[in-house]
DNA sequence: GCCACGTCCTTACACATCCG
DNA sequence: CGGATGTGTAAGGACGTGGC
């Protein structure tokens, strides 16, 4: 594919993801700014956005944080500094999406996604830059008030239940394994978040619904985690915390999709 | 030795301007 | 008018450097 249809592709691709998110997305009008998208908060923040492609080389995820000019001289680069809020770095080898503050790094970055053959204390993981363990970032540009992933979290909830597990340390369609006394139940983690009263998430488009047993759904706002099972839903449930405005037979109770209530051990 | 990071380079394309 | 040249943006490969 040439360079901008690989360009236009991947703003495409991270715009309708966006959208499937219900964000409010804007495009600026003619291509002088530096800028791709701006992005919506739901604080009401107006985030300028730069989508790069990144791809797979040695385990890592690369991407440049830099455009490039040639002019009479030669080539000279420019960062974004001061120019974009974040980056949004879409992968399409692994149809995934990462979310990066301006000010995390310099002209260019390496997410990790497999295991390095030697161990490092500066690896950046691909896991702890998933958009949807960042979104939304906070006002300082950090990214979340917990800044653990999803996974860190959940893992913590589970061991407080002195539940067993294992963390798939590779990209695996499942996050968790749970080894029970009769099955071995696989999870994909989720982040939720509370909207109008309900949890709400997004299930991971790449996710084979077949090859996971649960999608656990953590809820920071209310220290929960949610099983919900891959075949009760199509494209999306919410799952209702607050009594609604009018009481409904088909409302998706919170309470009943608590861990506890569902853990079948 | 392995890693992240920075720099340089090539390739590709779009568009504006210059000049015969 | 049309080809040549310059400018600008982007993908992505290669390699050097310094830190651990």
């Amino acid at each position: 594919m040439k360079s901008h249809e690989r360009g236009d592709a991947t703003e495409a691709a991270v715009i309708a993801e966006l959208k499937r998110r219900c964000l409010s997305v804007s495009i600026p009008f003619g291509d002088n700014e530096r800028y791709d998208i701006v992005v919506a908060t739901p604080d009401d923040r107006l985030l300028r956005v730069q989508i790069k492609t990144g791809w797979i080389r040695d385990g890592t995820i690369e991407f440049h944080g830099k455009s490039q000019h040639t002019n009479s001289t030669g080539n000279t680069y420019t960062n974004y500094e001061g120019d974009v809020d974040y980056f949004v770095v879409y992968v399409p080898d692994l149809d995934s999406m990462y979310l990066i503050g301006e000010s995390e790094f310099g002209t260019g970055m390496q997410l990790r996604v497999d295991d390095p053959e030697q161990s490092h204390e500066t690896i950046h993981w691909a896991e702890e830059y998933r958009f949807e363990e960042r979104w939304p970032p906070r006002p300082d540009g950090s990214a979340t008030a917990d800044d653990r992933p999803t996974v860190e979290r959940v893992s913590e909830y589970l061991r407080q239940r002195d539940v067993d597990f294992a963390r798939a340390v590779t990209i695996s369609e499942y996050d968790l394994l749970v080894d029970t006394a009769e099955t071995v139940v696989r999870l994909g983690v989720e982040t939720g978040w509370v909207e109008d009263g309900r949890i709400r998430f997004h299930p991971n488009s790449s996710t084979d619904r077949d090859s996971i047993d649960w999608f656990l759904v953590y809820c920071a706002e209310t220290s929960q985690a949610y099983l919900v099972d891959p075949d009760e839903f199509d494209t999306s449930i919410s799952l209702r915390v607050d009594d609604p405005d009018t009481e409904m037979p088909s409302i998706n109770w919170a309470k009943e999709y608590e861990f506890e209530n569902r853990w079948p051990h």
